[in-house]
DNA sequence: CGGCCGACTTCTAGCGCTGTAAATTCACCT
DNA sequence: AGGTGAATTTACAGCGCTAGAAGTCGGCCG
């Protein structure tokens, strides 16, 4: 039954509250007789520990938050599923309260400038609007990492994959395929986010390195990080007379955009147009043709950014360390392993069969550790 | 600065704690010149209220745990986003923790019975394989509502969609569309989830409603719920030698891999086989073709959910009430609206832009209340 | 056989905030 | 001027738990 205090197990018991906590705490110096006659008071009682007594007590919570624009985002639900996993495995067990800043300054805000303290112990924030500046004066002294590639000030930890290197090695892999009208999809409008900027950095040098001529008509913006708007935008520029053998996408929806933009007009993926995603999000091994997709390492992004975290919540006071976890490119039918160049058309049904088996059937993988 | 408690606020402005606490909370009864004095020991002091200190007095937490099987299930990420926002829209301005069950006993046992309690005034619990007389048992006094049509003991609120008649419309769509051979695709392989068996007798219904036969041929399970699996069964059933002319799908993955699977076989949808899907997930509408969907109303879902939760925190006691949200068919290319039924090619660039565009362009609505 | 040591348990302050009840102040009447 | 009730403000006792100080008890050494 609820309401069960740690004093009432002590009085069941007859003992004091101290011993009971240790015996709730498997404390040494609790000799075996009295711990079973405690153990047996709480069970009779049925009682749980309230976390809320406890945290007061001890000043940690054991909730971190793990904030970032929207969860409806693949990338975004698959890292909240890692980092949550990854948080439970942890020494202290943390707990993950989710924040969604809808990617907006004022979201960040909020997130940032939560009007009460010290419900968290500390936060995971993947910001995308806010400049370091303001980073660095809003988080206070909450314990704080930042992920991803957007703004990070020095004084702050922040783990990300090296975004220029992956958009260079998969726009180069588009080009080693024979491919040389490479166009960039899914970059803002307006307002480049930091994200696409050094992705288009590294879109640049991959053609460079490649001998490539960079042109702006390939790059082809959308109105929103969204599917629907990476078809429309793909489209247009397709209508526009605007001509292209291989997309490198800002992201997996953009690529799932282009797909269907590509498929209206009966363009053939990978024969006529290669594509390339990014962020390898689950849907990728279904689509048709299934999408090659630039694979961010989430599992060693989680683990790092909660090992740092803990550290920063245990006191660590140095200034901000910047690492970078590895990526790796998932090959699937858009932009097959280079072997197969062209190859057969995509509709050899058993072929396909195996491929969506394997998932990440070929990979070019990359380590750069910092 | 951290750790400026109440108390120094109150030192700082030469009051007691609590005319403190009441400026803090806008209570009356706070004269105009105190309040402001008050105001500026607490700007000038940069205090913040510490959230444990505050919930330990109170005895609530503001926070509701959210449960459900896995984040990375678009129709859970989704609803996570959804149930967030209103649970934040509250009086009360509830922030959701995020709990995930891996859909296995194990993981609904560990989030029942977490062992500290306290933690959160309440839960929202969508179970996938616990017996209603298990969450009877296991709930104890925890407030709590039950999403979707898993179990659901008497004792206990839950709100869901009518499922059984949510698949009959849809069946009765396909039928409506001159299909005669509509199969099933995406429920378990063994252990069928109830979520599946209502479907399956939803889909049932509206065959015998339609007069069409039932063949246990055209059950097509899958794996897992994952699309992978989907287009793997669903191959699996076409190179058998199964004919359909029409998919209804227990969930949108499921009808995203039956996508790819006729894709790769070079089967036209909807010509040759049309497709409902079943949860109106994002990406509906850029699949190609654009996936039909039966589409929860997800919002309504939340809030009502959120508003029998905020009840039974708020002490009710009664039985368990269980509400229906209503649902609705969002409509696009897999299997349009009946007017258009064969219709054009898919291919037809500019028709389908403009298809794109509206999301759910057609849709039949279904309002069932409770 | 008394005293001292170590092992174990109890005592007792808080952690930061809120709610109730009591105290104070103040404007206004008679 | 004394009294009254309303409006404010203060005092204080916890909410449930933890941790360090203080106490208790049995055993062992001299």
């Amino acid at each position: 039954m609820a309401g069960v205090r740690l004093q009432d197990v002590a009085e069941h018991a007859g003992v004091s509250m101290k011993t009971v906590s240790n015996v709730v705490h498997a404390h040494p110096n609790v000799s075996a007789p009295m711990r079973e006659r405690v153990q047996r008071a709480i069970d009779e009682l049925g009682y749980r520990p309230n976390a809320i007594g406890r945290r007061l007590a001890t000043g940690r919570t054991g909730l971190i938050a793990l904030a970032f624009a929207d969860v409806r985002l693949p990338y975004f639900s698959e890292l909240a599923n890692v980092v949550s996993k990854a948080a439970a495995a942890t020494g202290s067990g943390y707990r993950v309260l989710l924040e969604e800043t809808e990617g907006t300054i004022e979201g960040e805000r909020a997130v940032l400038s939560a009007s009460e303290a010290g419900l968290v112990d500390g936060m995971l924030l993947q910001p995308s609007q806010m400049s370091s500046r303001e980073i660095a004066e809003r988080h206070g002294d909450l314990p704080m990492v930042l992920l991803g590639e957007g703004p990070a000030p020095l004084s702050v930890d922040r783990v990300m994959i090296d975004n220029v290197a992956a958009a260079t090695v998969a726009t180069e892999h588009l080009a080693d395929l024979g491919r040389t009208r490479i166009a960039f999809v899914g970059h803002e409008n307006e307002g480049l986010s930091w994200t696409s900027r050094q992705r288009i950095v590294g879109y640049q040098q991959g053609l460079e390195s490649r001998g490539l001529p960079v042109e702006h008509d390939l790059l082809i913006p959308t109105g929103a990080i969204a599917s629907d708007e990476a078809a429309r935008a793909v489209g247009e520029a397709i209508d526009r007379g605007i001509r292209f053998d291989a997309l490198m996408c800002r992201d997996d929806l953009a690529a799932i955009g282009a797909l269907r933009a590509l498929h209206e007009r009966g363009i053939s993926i990978p024969d006529d147009v290669a594509v390339i995603g990014w962020d390898n999000i689950a849907f990728d091994a279904t689509t048709f043709p299934s999408l090659s997709s630039v694979s961010p390492n989430t599992h060693e992004l989680a683990r790092v950014a909660l090992e740092m975290l803990a550290e920063r919540i245990d006191g660590y006071d140095g200034i901000g360390r910047h690492r970078l976890v590895d990526f790796e490119l998932a090959l699937r039918e858009s932009a097959p392993g280079s072997l197969q160049a062209s190859g057969a058309t995509s509709d050899a049904a058993s072929d396909v069969d195996a491929d969506v088996d394997a998932g990440a059937s070929g990979s070019l993988s990359h380590s750069l550790s910092a």
